[in-house]
DNA sequence: TTTT
DNA sequence: TTTT
């Protein structure tokens, strides 16, 4: 039956991407994704509670993400729940969960990598100041992949 | 800075919940869950993928899990990701994934294994294997925790 | 800016697919789909409320809509809201908002509404009836579009 | 039978909220908010569509939006479909959709509107600036409302 | 280990 | 290890 594995992030790399550009083109990125949650406890101190993710990311995104991410940018994140389980050494049956990206988006997490100036004087968002490459809008792209792993970077 | 954590899922029943009563009025059930994708590869033959994720209810939502859900029963799920770290005998650093449900709702994997047909006594569940009256009314209702785990029954 | 517009519907059709097959092989499928949210009120008696919301499909997945749903499937949907303005005769502001389906999955609605084939007495969940083309597996597929409209039917 | 009506949406307000303050402590906000996508055509070209949504906010939440929210604030929302139906003087039926907000985190738009903190014409970001009490952390909080309208300011 |  |  077809089911549905769906994941939704926002938070910050708590890492640069580790970037991998295997044989034939094929290319895979690592982030490390902090999605902090705070809340009052009943004493009404405010808490924080941080869960680390492992994302994956292939091709087109890999390349996007290697491009313009690094460590303390923010990012909106859709993808899937994904394990790999083998056996260790002492036969024990292992697992590890990541979570392979379908699409993401660059959020203003302000000089989210780049030592890139604020660029122009424009006034919105600003969501990413990513060198956009002279276009007149400056805006965030998403990065999307088919599950096909479009090859191509979307600018 | 808030984050997002969000984890959405459509899937069946690998076994019956496991459910243990703590001290204090506390329960918690463990669930398996699959979900599965099915697609074409490109010599056009279908390919199924299974991922388990195991999912962990708390009090009130545990006790409903308790009485309705079993093996073969088809839910859909809303939660947020969670991780156990700690280290092995070995002294490697080990990590554990699970779903922590917020809530979840029975679909119509009608008498999902159940000999619940129409019948026993309860008076709600298994989608569409109420005694629904033909009516208006054929109600699945989805059971919602507040962060807070509510303890009480929805119905 | 980058935005994230998605939106995430399960419940059932109020009434077949409408289908317009329009010039260039497009092909535009409407849909009727209630989701119903149960709770109790402060007094305790059960409370129903739905929402209808208007889905449209195009080419590929309008294709799939036509053929296996009809009233009473249920489905699960991913999509993103759109809205059209224009001016009515009076010249008033006028907005209708609708789900663009981005991808669906049919689920166990069984025999839902039909009086579809399978017929038979079979027990489960009947997840969708399509006549899987000679599959072992009768899997109940999600039915993707990228954005572009995939025009291929996915079996 | 249980449906799901859930919307996600991430971009900025196109106006300062618009807050009325009713009888027995009830507070409503309504916020425009702009979700855009971006996308290149087949000409290669780079295009933006916008899609402006009407959120509602109930007490607590509106509160917060009131304090901390303005034109410009970029925010990441969970909420529901909900649509008015009536008929107007002509004796039409008509609908307005709104989405009723369930929680939602304020993200960095950078002084979004406000003349606030963080000082002068800083180019990014600064995730939340809001003047956040005394608070040794200052977080930028979600804010959840169960689904019954909790009516106390989070923090 | 589920479901189809 | 991020962010505020």
């Amino acid at each position: 039956m077809a089911g549905v594995n769906k994941v939704i992030l926002l938070g910050n790399l708590g890492a640069d991407p580790e970037v991998k550009h295997l044989e034939g083109d094929k290319v895979v990125a690592n982030l490390r994704l902090a999605t902090t949650e705070s809340y009052k406890d009943r004493s009404g101190n405010r808490v924080e509670n941080t869960e680390w993710h492992d994302l994956e990311l292939w091709d087109g995104q890999a390349r996007v993400a290697e491009q313009y991410l690094k460590k303390g940018s923010q990012i909106y994140v859709e993808g899937k729940i994904k394990s790999d389980t083998w056996q260790d050494d002492q036969g024990n049956n292992r697992k590890r969960t990541k979570i392979r990206v379908q699409s993401f988006t660059m959020l203003g997490s302000r000089n989210s990598g780049a030592d890139n100036a604020q660029g122009g004087g424009q006034s919105m968002p600003a969501q990413n100041s990513n060198p956009n490459t002279g276009m007149s809008s400056n805006t965030s792209p998403a990065y999307d992949s088919g599950d096909n792993d479009a090859d191509d970077l979307p600018f």
